[in-house]
RNA sequence: GCGCCUGUAGCUCAGUUGGAUAGAGCAUCCGCCUUCUAAGCGGACGGUCAGGGGUUCGAAUCCCUUCAGGCGUGCCA
């Protein structure tokens, strides 16, 4: 059950009936302190305003047509006219037990799921995977996993680029390794290298570059050698995105890859089509829409290019070709675009002229959510030590060898092969949460001690939590689902506990709303932060019968919260560590 | 030039869309292990929310302006 929800729905109903406009909203939140209660209304204020009364009179008017009663133990009117509710002690007991019974831990499915796109990852096939790509990936997988929780309908779509003017350097490098009988798959091990040794020929050596634009041209037009040459390089880049995915725990696999080349017979039907309903004007050569609403004060409009001089495409116009097979071939309600912030201004073009030009429907809702950039501690955009792109499998290694160290200091007697798992899970963890707790929208610093400390909002910290819960709920030696005894909340520490597991919904909602998962990484550091407190204060495993197990309970259902938000998260969990 | 974004404690970051006395972690200092994992817990110190003006019951949040930085801005993606 969400919380908020339901208080804002009833205190809405209740200012509606005291003569508040239609649709004022209640602005329900969390409290911002303790004696505010659990939660509190700060809709008073701006509906008396519109009424032209007293806000702590309305108020008092609200609270006559409200009843809480069922969930509440006191309601107060406090400062300027805000309405603080403090939850009931026998209706949390209730509530908690409920969720600890129910494997959903209480989260409704939604009641008309959505077809949502995801659009996310998306790397480019000519390079390997590096930092980049890592926010989309991380970002987007982990808002995918939370919608489907929630009964979404999801399709991952996982734009590749497999296609441009690059691919034609590589080609002719494979071609020329091949007439040199090397074996190919070996040299495509490091994609990077082979990348860096293609554009040196392209750059010194002119027929090399000659042949590169040919075999464009031939992959273009749809040469069998060159369509062969190409998808053998293609095969080998995907399946080198799969390991870092595998590696990574990340959700996508190759049912998911919508590759850009995918798009490529639509292409010409597009700007066809932009032509007949009469957007497209020639400019300078290029066939371009000039839409006003990117009209700057002037009057002068920055053009959406379809195709180039000379008949060539642009990504705007394979961006266009996805959206109207996503609308006529997938169907969706929503689309989501996890993609750099720099192509803000791209997306909002192509979302406008989408609309205008029919290939969403109305209603349809296009959402382009952008992220910052990871950024080296100097706060440049990242780099290896020795300046160049960091491959992100190299950087997952590195992460792996220096959780390893870390928890092999710690546990000089653990088996290794137990201790190599351990720094599996924490060192792919601690980068993934690095990047998760972050607001999406802002620049962020990569910083290894920070996101491995066990200190903070960081995964480290969060794993040993769940690791000692779950120590000790196997000390207690009892089957937790048969336990059934009522939840006792005779201390601060085990309210507060109990208010923040029934928030845990809350959080999951916000995360699909607003597609930024640090809600729910801030929810699990507090939830994790105030089972410590109750931990210290409250002795489990030493305290009588009742009481052990009602804390027991709370312990189950601290560790199933903090579990199932590190899986919505797309992060593995440690029973021991 | 124009547009978008950012500026919060020495450092790294939150701040639920305008709510009450701006919160965490690190660092510094002081406490707590014969009891459930001290990889933990409690406490102290630390702020002109870049500066200025405005809007209103109320502004880190909205508007204007100045400064600093980043990004984008017609044929790369």
């Amino acid at each position: 059950m969400n919380i908020q929800t339901l208080l804002n729905t009833r205190i809405q109903e209740a200012m509606v009936t005291a003569g508040a406009p239609e649709g004022s909203p209640a602005l329900v939140r969390q409290s911002a302190k303790v004696q505010f209660g659990d939660y509190q209304a700060n809709g008073i204020m701006g509906a008396a305003k519109k009424l032209k009364m007293n806000p702590r009179e309305f108020a008092q008017t609200v609270l006559t047509k409200l009843d809480l009663s069922d969930i509440a133990e006191k309601i107060e009117i406090a400062g300027p006219g805000f309405i603080n509710i403090f939850l009931k002690a026998e209706w949390m007991s209730q509530e908690v037990a409920r969720v600890l019974r129910d494997a959903r831990l209480d989260v409704q499915k939604v009641t008309q799921p959505q077809t949502i796109v995801v659009d996310y990852s998306s790397p480019n096939l000519a390079k390997e995977m590096h930092v980049g790509h890592l926010r989309s990936t991380v970002i987007g997988d982990s808002v995918v996993r939370t919608l489907e929780f929630l009964g979404h309908h999801v399709i991952r779509q996982n734009h590749v680029g497999d296609w441009g003017t690059q691919f034609g350097m590589l080609l002719a490098y494979m071609e020329r390794l091949r007439k040199e009988s090397s074996e190919i798959s070996m040299v495509l091990s490091d994609l990077e290298v082979f990348y860096r040794k293609a554009k040196e020929c392209f750059d010194e050596d002119a027929d090399f570059a000659v042949r590169a634009r040919e075999l464009v041209v031939e992959l273009q037009s749809g040469n069998e050698e060159c369509l062969a040459l190409w998808d053998e390089f293609i095969d080998i880049s995907l399946t080198h995105c799969e390991e870092t995915y595998k590696m990574l725990g990340v959700s996508l696999k190759r049912e998911h890859v919508m590759p850009e080349s995918a798009y490529n017979d639509d292409l010409a039907n597009v700007v066809s089509e932009l032509d007949d309903q009469g957007l497209l004007q020639e400019s300078e050569g290029a066939k371009c829409i000039f839409m006003e609403e990117f009209a700057n004060k002037d009057g002068e409009i920055t053009p959406v290019i379809v195709q180039k001089t000379g008949g060539g495409f642009l990504y705007s116009t394979t961006d266009l070709a996805a959206l109207r097979f996503r609308q006529h071939t997938l169907g969706f309600d929503r689309g989501l675009y996890f993609v750099d912030a720099r192509q803000s201004l791209h997306f909002q073009q192509i979302f406008t002229l989408g609309r205008k030009a029919g290939f969403v429907k109305a209603g349809t809702s296009l959402e382009h959510m952008p992220f910052g950039t990871v950024m080296g501690s100097d706060g440049k955009p990242f780099k290896t030590r020795s300046g160049g792109v960091a491959k992100l499998s190299a950087l997952l290694e590195e992460a792996q060898e220096r959780a390893y160290a870390l928890v092999a200091s710690k546990n000089p007697d653990m088996a290794e092969d137990e201790l190599r798992n351990i720094g599996r899970v924490v060192g792919i963890a601690s980068v993934k949460y690095a990047d998760l707790s972050k607001n999406r929208t802002s620049d962020y610093v990569f910083n290894w001690d920070n996101m491995l400390s066990f200190e903070g909002n960081t995964a480290p910290y969060l794993l040993y939590a769940y690791s000692r819960i779950s120590s000790i709920i196997k000390r207690a030696e009892v089957n937790i689902d048969t336990l059934d005894a009522s939840i006792l909340l005779n201390s601060d520490q085990e309210r507060a506990l109990s208010v923040k597991l029934l928030q845990f919904s809350e959080a999951v909602d916000q995360v699909a709303t607003d597609g930024m998962p640090h809600f729910m990484c801030s929810y699990l550091y507090d939830l994790a932060g105030i089972f410590m407190t109750f931990y210290e204060a409250c002795p489990i495993l030493t305290s009588e019968a009742e009481v052990k197990s009602s804390r027991l309970m709370l312990a189950a259902n601290t560790a199933s919260t903090l579990k199932k938000g590190m899986e919505l998260l797309g992060i593995e969990t440690l029973e021991r560590m």
